[in-house]
DNA sequence: GCTGTTATGTTATAACGTAACAAGATGGGA
DNA sequence: TCCCATCTTGTTACGTTATAACATAACAGC
């Protein structure tokens, strides 16, 4: 896909953040490229989740560059674990676990366009005490685990 | 647990609910009962979800009375799959995910409190086009399937 | 030129959530 | 009884997240 500038700002922010960011801290970090307003990078953040180069991680408000490369087919399950204290985040690969959804979804649906899956918890580092607590701003300090 | 007059009805509010309510939807509904702030609403749905009577539905920043009995354990994980178009939701019982959530969460957690899946499509009513649209407001109104 | 389409831009507002404080209730101990 | 600590409840005001609505620019094809 062919990216416009906007895009691409917004995209190069969220590679460069260690962690996820919220729209506000997107549009904080591109205040000195010219972004504005919050609808500008909402409708970048749009489009690139539906080219499958960012994810929002429902729990967090946040989003993410992906690192991977999915099939961005329709089945595609994206899947992250959180740590609720440090906000540590990492993209997990799990190809397997699409399959079984369409026996999961139970009775309702009868196509799946997405899903997603979201285990929180503490990581290593912040079981051992050695994670700075989880910044409440855009500072991108994240955990080394 | 022995529940407070607010919890209370904040729980029947959802129960009452064909579909998962927005916190300020259930302020709304409880406005006649003298609910007037968000607060309160907040506080009986936080203490309601650690009692695991009621769950947030991540995707749509949205509350739904459970009609299930988890264990309460810690690794419960709770699934849901949501029609895109009239709003639908199911809980899905998946207690065999839940094991294999700890080999999933890759190398970052040490620990895991919450899981979360949800599966978004299409209802079989919506794909026959037999569903209403989704009801932006609290109407109660759901899908038939 | 004109026209349709896509991308940008701005303002204002809706929707969701919480911090901080005030007021009442409860329950000892001096 | 009175004071004080503490817990719950309630309210105001604020912060954060997301979108509606409108206006403009840029470009392609005719
Ligand atoms: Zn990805
Ligand atoms: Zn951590
Ligand atoms: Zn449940
Ligand atoms: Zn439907």
């Amino acid at each position: 896909m062919e990216l416009t500038t906007q895009q691409e700002k917004v995209l190069s922010a969220l590679r460069k953040a260690k962690k996820p960011l919220s729209a506000y801290a997107v549009l904080d970090a591109l205040r000195t490229q010219g972004v504005r307003s919050p609808p500008i990078v909402y409708r970048a953040l749009e489009k690139l989740q539906g080219a499958g180069l960012v994810h929002r991680v429902e729990s967090l408000g946040a989003f993410v560059a992906c690192r991977h490369t999915h099939g961005k087919g329709p089945d595609g399950i994206h899947a992250f674990a959180i740590c609720s204290q440090c906000g540590a985040v990492e993209e997990l690969c799990a190809p397997s676990l699409a399959k079984s959804l369409g026996r999961k979804s139970g009775g309702l649906l009868a196509e799946i366009n997405h899903s997603m899956l979201e285990i929180s918890g503490l990581c290593h580092g912040c079981v051992r005490g050695a994670c700075a607590k989880k910044n409440t701003k855009k500072g991108s300090g994240a955990c080394s685990q």
